[in-house]
RNA sequence: GGGUGAAUAGCUCAGUUGGUAGAGCGCCGCCCUUACAAGGCGGAUGUCGGGGGUUCAAAUCCCUCUUCACCCACCA
């Protein structure tokens, strides 16, 4: 098994948070160059770069270690040049002048996934164009005041009656002494503002597509910061595009051009990392032609060689693949895998994996000077590589054919498209094999009021301030230092203060794991809840103090290792259970349910093992009579069961099984150096006792019975009770009588005894368990007014329990309709109910007429 | 605009093919019973978001509405 680690180079985040730094200490990215730049790019990720992996390392991931990969490597990079080189050459690549999503801040292209709509408040401008023959105007509206420099034309509907006669007319565009035809186009919608669009074809993706049809002029007006450039009209130059929003809207009014403006909700396109608004912006940029990647990629989950968890999210993946667009992979960034593209002094390309291969291929002169492209690749361009491109390729490495096609890969929904469909994508092109067989999508850890989390809102947990604990200070120093919105300082600390008034304690890497898994059930959001963490880290400690007792019990003991030993009835009962946990945890991995898995182990351990089998262990151990035999059975199991449940728990609470299993592992005869290398459980039919687990069940049910009345009643357990039973079976007198150790021990009773046939039974708190009656004589131990109100809500209880069940008999068609089965079920329930109801009503009668 | 998911105990969440609603935390009693008080024993707590429908039977299947979350999309 490889379970492969590694990290990409997050290259805008990673190049920001550099940049964030040269800002500080008073530099600038531009002037130390790039060459130093990258330099101290490397120099922060040597510093920094190991705070994943030991995270990772502390959370007990067994990952490999020795074939961590980073996707800057030199291998990786081999390959991200090899793969840019074959595509190009197949056509798959390409580079083009299109519209792009421009961060004004960040200076550079970005992908459509890289941008996040939100929808915010705005205004809708109504803006009078006059018509060029001295007719009227038109009223254009618009969201974008500023980008009416650059409209090349005014369309309208073709079908449009109210402005069908201005089709082919022009309009004198405002502001800019420009004349822009008026045209008919589709696109536009007659319904919405004034059934005119402005059209700014180098400004607005529609508008570009608009233009292309009608061959209008791209007329730039940004610079690469988003403010005016110089092509415009000369009072707005320079002005940031906010700015001249403003003077606009004021020089438009003043020539009385200002139709209305209207409060207008609007979506804005963000950048997901800068978090200013971005602009289609005209560039030259390189595209993966990714139409014929994606229908492979689509057919490999249709015909299942590809297996998402949970499966709906297939239905994401199909509508995304449906739709994909040309993929933009280069940024104008410094940080990343540079593009393998050279230029001449014409500006013709050449693609190769270096120069010199470059200079071979199309037979260039040593002298001819190359330069080449300044351009790096999206991080996911290499991203989409991982699966192979960590195991060698392009060499055909004997890691490759042993490990690729992977097996798994799990990953959080949030970067389906980003990861998964582009490695899906790359791999069955280079590799005509699927990166991986299932993909397990996991849910996101949100904060305890459903927040994502992120460093901007400050309220992030850091997985080793839960294992190791965290004082309040130094959490609140923690989450509000490196802001890069200082003013949000205040608020995080209160609300960190309302959720960690005293800090977080140390829980542990078992608790923490524990809580993980039983919250991840359906790939849904986990919400982390502390409360739950609690109760795990105390599951642990719950583990670790049943090991104290066990192991106190066998130490300088007959384990039954080589010796002769018997198993009774508790022990075959235990090792039943043992095997149906075994079951359902195996069950609960292999369907990826660990929220299952980790109950499964949860009440096995804690209400079977320590509540029941411990305590039934109790009395045979402190038995100075009882047989040596099963003693020496008794020890066996609790230490073998013990074993066992540390193997199963293992994956799950790495550090405190192999802790406990170090202790416990001479007892079960075992000298292995790591429970890591032991093999894992499996449920075997031929340990199952069902004969045992029923008797066991049953004196489970007595117990109860008991303690129900000692507890309603408030007797003290200091207190011994002596226990009478009637009626029953010759199976309940069989079961009593083998087991009158464990009732009296575990019920704390001095006596238990069976009422001849016909003997009247002394006044007594009663307790019916199916067709047998529990009683223990009220003298002296219970208080007549407390007996009447147990036994009062236990009426009430039945008979409401009576009346649903007659219900249901007493209606024809349920008994002509359900199974057979199900009819019985609840004609005999009916029957146990009105026993126990008769019961009680009996004993309230006799203890009332006290 | 299209799509997905969710709504169950005070809180965080389970509930497998329809067949008596569960856990943890919290809450209420009693208890330091020599593994464990971060514990033990007992107990209370739900019109399963609303309304329809299918069915002998619905938390579960269908329709519809409400609320919330998320994803995708080019409406000026």
């Amino acid at each position: 098994t490889l379970w492969q680690m590694g990290t990409d180079h997050a290259g805008i985040a990673t190049q920001m948070v550099v940049e964030r730094q040269l800002t500080a200490s008073g530099e600038t990215r531009t002037g130390l160059g790039r060459d130093a730049f990258i330099e101290r790019v490397w120099k922060w990720k040597e510093e920094s770069g190991g705070t994943i992996a030991k995270q990772l390392r502390r959370m007990g991931s067994s990952v490999d270690w020795s074939r961590e990969r980073f996707t800057m490597d030199p291998g990786l990079s081999n390959a991200v040049r090899e793969v840019f080189v074959q595509l190009f050459e197949e056509g798959l690549i390409y580079r083009g002048k299109r519209l792009v999503n421009w961060d004004p801040k960040l200076h550079t292209a970005i992908s459509d996934l890289e941008v996040v709509s939100e929808e915010e408040n705005g205004k809708l401008w109504h803006f009078r164009y006059p018509l060029t023959d001295g007719s009227g105007h038109l009223v254009v509206a618009t969201t974008r005041p500023e980008t009416m420099l650059g409209d090349s034309a005014v369309a309208v509907h073709p079908e449009d009656e109210r402005y069908r006669h201005l089709i082919g007319q022009t309009v004198q565009l405002p502001l800019t002494g420009r004349t822009i035809p008026v045209i008919a186009d589709d696109y536009v919608d007659p319904e919405f503002g004034s059934g005119c669009v402005k059209i700014t074809p180098a400004h607005d993706f529609n508008d570009y597509e608009v233009g292309q049809r009608h061959d209008l002029p791209l007329i730039n007006i940004f610079t690469i910061d988003a403010a005016i450039n110089d092509g415009a009209p000369e009072p707005y130059r320079g002005m940031d595009r906010y700015e001249a929003r403003e003077l606009i809207v004021h020089d438009l009014d003043a020539l009385g051009l200002v139709e209305k403006i209207e409060d207008h909700k609007l979506k804005v396109p963000r950048g997901d990392r800068s978090h200013v608004v971005v602009e289609p912006f005209l560039t030259d940029q390189w595209y993966v032609h990714t139409a014929p990647l994606a229908e492979n990629a689509s057919r490999a989950v249709e015909n299942g060689d590809i297996e998402f968890v949970p499966k709906n999210w297939e239905n994401t993946y199909f509508a995304w693949m449906r739709d994909i667009q040309d993929w933009c992979i280069s940024r104008q960034l410094w940080w990343g895998h540079r593009i393998p593209a050279w230029y001449d002094a014409e500006g013709q390309v050449y693609v190769g994996r270096d120069e010199t291969e470059v200079r071979e291929k199309h037979g260039l002169p040593a002298d001819l000077v190359l330069r080449q492209d300044e351009d790096v690749l999206d991080t996911w361009f290499s991203s989409a590589l991982w699966t192979f491109s960590t195991l060698g390729w392009p060499e055909e490495t004997p890691e490759l054919a042993r490990f690729h096609p992977t097996t798994v890969l799990v990953t959080g929904f949030d970067i389906i498209f980003f990861w998964v469909a582009r490695m899906i994508m790359m791999t069955l092109h280079f590799r005509k094999q699927v990166p991986f067989r299932q993909v397990y999508v996991h849910g996101l850890v949100r904060d305890a009021e459903g927040q994502k989390m992120s460093k901007s809102k400050g309220n992030v947990l850091d997985p080793l301030d839960l294992i190791d604990g965290i004082s309040l200070d130094d959490l609140l120093a923690k989450r509000t230092s490196n802001m890069m919105q200082p003013q949000l300082a205040k608020k995080i600390e209160k609300s960190t203060r309302k959720h960690f008034p005293e800090g977080i304690a140390p829980y542990g890497t078992d608790a923490l794991r524990f809580t993980f898994y039983s919250l991840a059930s359906t790939g849904r959001d986990i919400k982390f809840d502390m409360g739950r963490m609690e109760g795990y880290r105390n599951f642990c400690n719950k583990l670790w103090n049943a090991a104290r007792f066990v192991l106190m019990n066998v130490e300088g003991q007959d384990c039954g290792i080589e010796s002769a030993y018997e198993l009774g009835l508790p022990e075959r009962w235990i090792l039943t259970r043992l095997q149906d946990a075994e079951e359902a945890v195996a069950e609960g991995i292999r369907t990826y349910r660990f929220d299952l898995a980790s109950r499964a182990l949860y009440e096995f351990i804690w209400h079977e093992y320590c509540d029941w089998y411990l305590e039934l262990s109790k009395p045979l151990l402190n038995d100075a009579l009882a047989a040596d035999a099963l003693k020496t059975g008794t020890r066996r199991t609790l230490v073998r069961v013990l074993e066992t449940v540390l193997r199963l728990a293992h994956p799950f609470l790495p550090f405190i099984t192999e802790e406990i299993w170090h202790a416990v592992k001479p007892f079960v005869g075992k000298e292995g150096a790591t429970i890591m290398l032991e093999h894992y459980p499996l449920a075997d039919e031929g340990k199952r006792d069902p004969a045992a687990a029923a008797d066991v069940e049953w004196v489970r049910r007595i117990i109860i019975a008991a303690r129900n009345i000692r507890g309603e009643m408030d007797i003290s357990m200091a207190r011994k009770i002596p226990l009478l039973l009637r009626s029953g079976s010759e199976e309940d007198r069989r079961r009593s009588r083998e087991n009158e150790s464990f009732l009296c021990s575990l019920a704390r009773l001095d006596s238990i005894r069976w009422l001849e046939p016909d003997e009247e039974p002394p006044v007594s708190a009663s307790q019916p368990v199916e067709g047998l009656e529990l009683m223990v004589p009220m003298a002296g131990l219970i208080d007549r007014d407390a007996e009447i109100a147990r036994l009062e809500k236990q009426q009430a209880k039945l008979d409401k329990n009576i009346a649903g069940v007659r219900g249901k008999l007493g209606n024809e068609r349920f008994v002509e309709n359900a199974p057979a089965e199900v009819v019985a079920t609840e004609r005999e329930r009916l029957a146990e109910l009105e026993l126990h109801l008769g019961r009680i009503q009996l004993q309230l009668e006799k203890i009332r007429s006290l």
